[in-house]
Order: structure tokens, then sequence, then C-alpha cells
RNA sequence: GCCGGAGUAGCUCAGUCGGUUAGAGCAGCGGAAUCAUAAUCCGCGUGUCGGGGGUUCGAGUCCCUCCUCCGGCACCA
């Protein structure tokens, strides 16, 4: 089966924050947990640039729209490998085949009869790259996001009839009570088709970096119909020479933030009906990270700075921070205390030490070769979680998979406690016990590190070298699917205290 | 104003179809152990489950109502 995951495309103009972070993340995890039960995995992210906040920052800069978005793109490209994210490709809406993309299914919809001409007047705001209408309108005129004074504009332009897609988007949203996750947001999408659709705008006339509207050459595209596209035409240029799209479309998750949740779940299906393709299968919204109660945004200077995070600790310890630590799908608070008490508290004493303890009894007590003895069965119903996890990341419940996965690795502290090898040790009679202790203990230790990998990449492939186990496929994570006489290397801490 | 979500231990949150003395993690206090990154394990909670009312043999869980916070939409401007 194939497995499509997507994040949003992030607005060049902004820096990366912790907010791109844990959307990348989260579908880091979904791709690399699918890859790992052999399904055919595509994984996209990237940046969007058209718009007039960019060409405006462009010209105070005194350079052409291109090269800074250049400047900016790379930002956002270097993000994904700090961290450990495994994308197949890095989209940007300036690349020449995703502008001809767009020209070519816009024109589909064009063809087909669902855009006239009409006039399009309302207050603007720039840098949302937006018209605004009723409380969307701060006090003065001004963008309540930027608190910059809105331009009046009208102008002439080109209408999608999204009115027309009310029935179908209807019956889509009854057929597939699925399409979007949490229910909440199911249900706020739906609430929104329910009170009747109008027309929206799908060009603008003011309007040069942007992507030509091949029928008009004074318009360019509205940004948010070049943007969403990205998701479609990304799939027929990202393996040169090669197009993927009857592989992997429809996308099987998009991932977003609730503040998009509109152009998601009611433009872009009606787009992509209006030219013949099929909508996506599910959206996700995920929620905001919030510090000290409120939204994390730049303006307030209360941002947890990714970058310096992985620095200092790692990506797979932020990776773990923001999964384990804010329920995926709900909004969520984030602090460094709660980051730093996770961190020592959960990687390094429990998952980590875990690691450090168990293959340095083996060590000691059996001169680095893994018994080969028979497992003990109470641990079976710890370990034998593999279904029970994938279900949950089928489901896009991020942090109840590890959470069920994390159950186990406290678990396992326990049987240590309960077995006390070191006292086994002491009784050479007990010599077959100890190694069945020490079997299932390694044994135990490969499982959880097998169904942690999706989450802690870095980590958990040093626990698998030094277990002499390098197998990440999801068979692999059986109780039992390693058998004992592997000669363990040494393991420095996995998750050093800082 | 309409619709949705949330309100559970000091903190962050689980509680599936209503059912045994309402749970977990963190923090705190006490103890055990020594394999390990002094890492682990055990024990310790008199919580008005936001308030009130109702249905039921039984409600955190269902119904009504009110309060607070968040979001969506609408209206006003």
């Amino acid at each position: 089966m194939s497995y499509y995951v997507t994040t949003p495309i992030y607005y060049v103009n902004a820096a990366p924050h912790l907010g791109h972070a844990y959307t990348t993340i989260a579908a880091d995890v979904m791709a690399r947990h699918m890859r790992q039960r052999g399904e055919k995995v595509f994984f996209l992210t990237g940046t969007d640039e058209h718009g007039e906040p960019v060409a405006q920052a462009a010209e105070r800069a005194g350079v052409s729209p291109r090269e800074l978005a250049d400047r900016n793109a790379q930002r956002f490209k270097d993000l994904a490998p700090l961290l450990e994210v495994s994308n197949d490709f890095f989209i940007r809406t300036s690349d020449l085949p995703h502008v001809q993309r767009v020209q070519d299914v816009l024109q589909t919809v064009h063809d087909n009869g669902h855009v006239y001409k009409g006039l399009y007047e309302g207050w603007y705001c720039p840098r949302c790259a937006d018209f605004k209408s009723g409380t969307e309108i701060g006090p003065d005129n001004t963008c309540p996001i930027h608190g910059i004074p809105l331009e009046w504009e009208h102008e002439e332009n080109w209408f999608f009839r999204l009115s027309e897609f009310q029935k179908p988007l209807e019956d889509l949203f009854d057929r597939r009570p699925d399409f979007v996750a949490p229910r909440a947001r199911y249900n706020e999408a739906r609430a929104f088709i329910d009170q009747g659709l109008q027309d929206v705008s799908l060009t603008r006339a003011k309007l040069t970096w942007g992507v030509p509207v091949p029928w008009d050459d004074s318009q360019v595209f509205y940004v948010w119909f070049d943007a969403l596209l990205n998701y479609y035409t990304a799939l027929s240029y990202a393996d040169s020479g090669r197009d993927l799209t009857d592989t992997f479309w429809p996308a099987t998750y998009h991932l977003i933030g609730k503040d998009i949740l509109k152009f998601h779940s009611i433009y872009w299906p009606a787009l992509l009906m209006a030219a013949e393709i099929e909508p996506p299968q599910h959206l996700y919204v995920h929620g905001f990270l919030l510090q000290e109660g409120q939204k994390m945004s730049k303006s307030l200077g209360n941002v947890i700075d990714p970058i310096q995070v992985v620095d200092t600790y790692g990506a797979d310890a932020l990776r773990h921070y923001l999964l384990r630590d804010v329920t995926f799908g709900q909004d969520g608070s984030v602090s460094t205390t709660a980051f730093e008490s996770r961190y020592e508290s959960e990687l390094a004493n429990e998952y980590g030490n875990l690691a450090s303890r168990t293959i340095a009894m083996v060590h000691r007590y059996r001169d680095g070769v893994v018994p080969r003895a028979d497992l003990d069965p109470t641990l079976n119903a710890d370990l034998e979680i593999a279904q029970h996890v994938s279900a949950l990341v089928d489901k896009a419940d991020l942090t109840a998979a590890l959470e069920t996965i994390w159950q186990s690795v406290r678990r396992l502290n326990r049987y240590v406690e309960e077995q006390a090898p070191w006292q086994l040790a002491r009784d050479d009679s007990k010599s077959a016990e100890l190694d069945a202790v020490l079997r299932s203990l390694i044994e135990g230790l490969r499982v959880l590190t097998v169904l942690l990998h999706a989450y802690l990449p870095a980590a958990t492939e040093r626990v698998l070298t030094a277990l002499d186990q390098p197998r990440t496929d999801y068979a692999a994570a059986a109780y039992g699917a390693a058998e004992g006489g592997s000669g363990l290397g040494e393991l420095e801490p996995l998750f050093p205290k800082r």
C-alpha cells in the first residue's frame, strides 16, 4: 500500500520556529513508522513563496523576490535534517514544474466551467495576502493579526464557483466521517459548509510575484490556490523523470494546524473536484503549542527555539518531548522546564539508563554475549504491542502510541528490579535463570527500540547497533524476533545529563 | 447570538458501551536495592470529577440549566 503524508508548506517570509518543527516532526514519525511497516511512503514538506509579502520584503531588501525566496527557503530546508526529518522531497512553490502544473490544473478548472470574471473589493492585508471581512477586521480597519492598516482594494478578477460544490462537499463529508480529524474539526468544517458557500476569488490583478493565469496574463493566481496545489504537483516532478502521481495520489494525510482548516477542508477538495482530481483521504488537524497559556508567536518573543534545543539536547529529545507532552490533536502547553524534566526523567533515566544497565549486565555477567535461553513469557503482554501501536499511528494518535511504548519501557525497569540479576549472578545454581532474564531483557529492549525508532531515529540506531541487531522493519518489533547469541558492543549514554 | 471544545490531585493530563474503594506522570515525603548516565524500584492522595437540578439500582460518564476559558461562524461597528 502507498502512504503519502504532507506538512503544510511554510510561508517563506517567516523564520522557522517551534510550530513548524512540530508539524514536520509529527509527519516524520508517521512516515518513518509506515516505512518500517514496509509501506511505500512519500513524505513531502516545503515552502510557500508567492504573494505580496515576499514581493514587498524583497523590494525593501533591494533584491528580486526570487533571490529573497531562495535565501529564506534555505532556512526551512536546513531545518529538516537538523530535526532528523526524512522528507522525500522539499517543494518550493517557485519551482518551475510546480508553476506549470498549477497552470495546467487550474486551466482544467477553467475549461470545466468553474471560473468566471467578477469584481472583487474589500479590505486587504498585504502581510496576510488576503482580503478581510467581518471580525477579521480590527479597530480602525487594521489587520487583527499584524496590527497594520488594511488597504481598500478593488479589482476585476476571476472567481471560482465554490458555491457549486455545496452539495458535493456535503456528500464528501457525509460519506467520509474521517475526512477531517479530530472530530471537533470535522464539525467545524461541516458547520462552515452548512451555512452556505460563496464563490471565492481565484486570482489577483495587482500582484506580479505569483503563478500567471494562463488565460489572462494580467493576473496571477491567489496564493492559496497555488499553495494548496503543491501537494498534488510535487508528485509529478519530485522524482526526476518519473511521475509519482498515480502511485501516491490521493494523499493519505495532510497534517495541518487549525488555522488553515477552512482552506484545506473546503477550498481544497472543491478545487480538486473541479479539476476532476480525487480529494485527499484525511486531513489531520493538530493543535497549537502554547506557552504560558498564549499562542506562541514570534512577536511575543516567547518561543522555544528548536535549533537551540537540538543543539544542546539533540533532535530525538525535541521529537520525544513534543509528541509526548502535548496530546497530538489538541492544544498543549510547552515550557523549557517541562522539556528538561522529560529529557532527564524519561530519556536519560528511563530509556537511556535501561539500555545502559541492560547491556552492562550482559557484559559483566556473560562476557557480552546474549544467552541463548528461552524468553520469559511473563513479559509477553508488555512486549507484544506492535499491532496496538500501529493501529494508533494509523489514526494519527501519535501521543497515545508513544505512551503505549513508554508503559513497556517502565515495565522493563520494573522487571530488572523484580528479577535482580545481580543477586542471581552470585548463585551458581541460578545460572539458567539469569540467562533467561538477561535474554528477555535484551530482547525487550530491542523490541521497544524498534518501536521507538520512528520517534527517536538517532538514539535507537545506536542501541540497535550496540545490540548487533540492525533490523528496524516492523516484523522485528515482535518479542522473540531476534535469537540469542549476539555479541554486544559498547553503548555510550544515549541521553547524557546536562 | 448560534455551533463546537475544554473545566478531574499542587502541576500536566487519562478516564472507551454509565458499573467494583476515580487513575497516570511530574513535584513532595519515607523506604529498598546497587546492574546502570546517583540512573531504578516500592510505599504514601480526606480530589465538593466547574455550580445546581434531573434520569437510573448506580453518573466524571446521559439529560436540563447556569458559570468560566478557548475556537469557529454570524451580527454590530
